[in-house]
DNA sequence: GACCAGGCACATC
DNA sequence: GATGTGCATGGT
């Protein structure tokens, strides 16, 4: 527990180090920020870019505006985040959330109860436990550290936990190794992105298996037994 | 052409 | 609670 603690705070140094603050979250205001993080799940972020032009453009890129948009123009214009139907009806759904529960008023809800509030954003459509901390962290700055795929795959590589631990795993063991400072919480996670995206690749499925050789993997017409007419 | 990217909801077991 | 599937674009 000691040594893990100590080599999750190393690796925060050395990132740190290595890359120089990351500035997060890249967004120039409160709405923008909030449909980015919408439409960057599973994307990656030069397609999140283009699709946040199309809507600045538009004069869509805050919340009130995107949801009056019809939903063809709406998924139009955010097409190259790709998932394009789908993330219109998170998006309006998400809108839809802070225009009528808080009436965008952010810093109300920086005043209210962290973990009551990640309860209830996680009974929003289209918001899952990332999105949500991501909410809590880099629109409203709670001390949550966000979990995603590249911390998971870095924390089973350097072994933090278990490969397949679970995000409240990987999220407890993160805070608790950590001073609870939304500062830190911020940088890191945003460090662990830098350094995921350049260095450290997924791995294959399943090394040498056939199935993952689909160029060469035969049709099964061809294979012996099959019944030719 | 395959794989990957800052997930999520839903069905099923 | 864990696992599988559909959702789609653009870069490598």
């Amino acid at each position: 527990m000691r040594g893990k603690r100590t080599l999750i705070r190393r690796i925060y140094e050395q990132l740190l180090k290595a890359y120089g603050p990351q500035h997060w979250w890249p967004a120039e205001g409160e709405d923008e920020l909030i449909i980015g993080i919408v439409l960057t799940q599973n994307a990656a972020w030069s397609n999140v870019e283009r699709a946040l032009s199309r809507l600045k453009e538009a004069g869509a890129c805050d919340l009130r505006s995107a949801l009056s948009l019809p939903d063809a123009r709406l998924a139009e214009l955010i097409r190259p985040a790709g998932y394009f139907n789908l993330k219109t009806r998170r998006l309006k759904a998400v809108a839809r959330y802070f225009i009528e529960r808080w009436d965008c008023d952010y810093a109300s809800m920086r005043r209210a109860d962290p973990m009551e509030l990640r309860e209830e954003l996680l009974g929003v459509y289209g918001l899952g436990r990332e999105s949500v901390d991501c909410v809590l962290l880099y629109l409203l700055g709670f001390p949550v550290f966000v979990i995603d795929a590249y911390t998971l795959r870095i924390g089973a590589r350097h072994g933090l936990f278990a490969e397949g631990a679970s995000y409240e795993e990987a999220r407890r063991i993160f805070e608790s190794a950590l001073p609870c400072d939304a500062a830190q919480f911020n940088e890191y996670h945003a460090l662990l992105v830098q350094v995921g995206k350049h260095q450290c690749k997924p791995k294959p499925r399943c090394e040498g298996c056939p199935l993952n050789q689909r160029r060469n993997f035969p049709d099964p017409a061809a294979l012996p037994g099959h019944n030719q007419r």
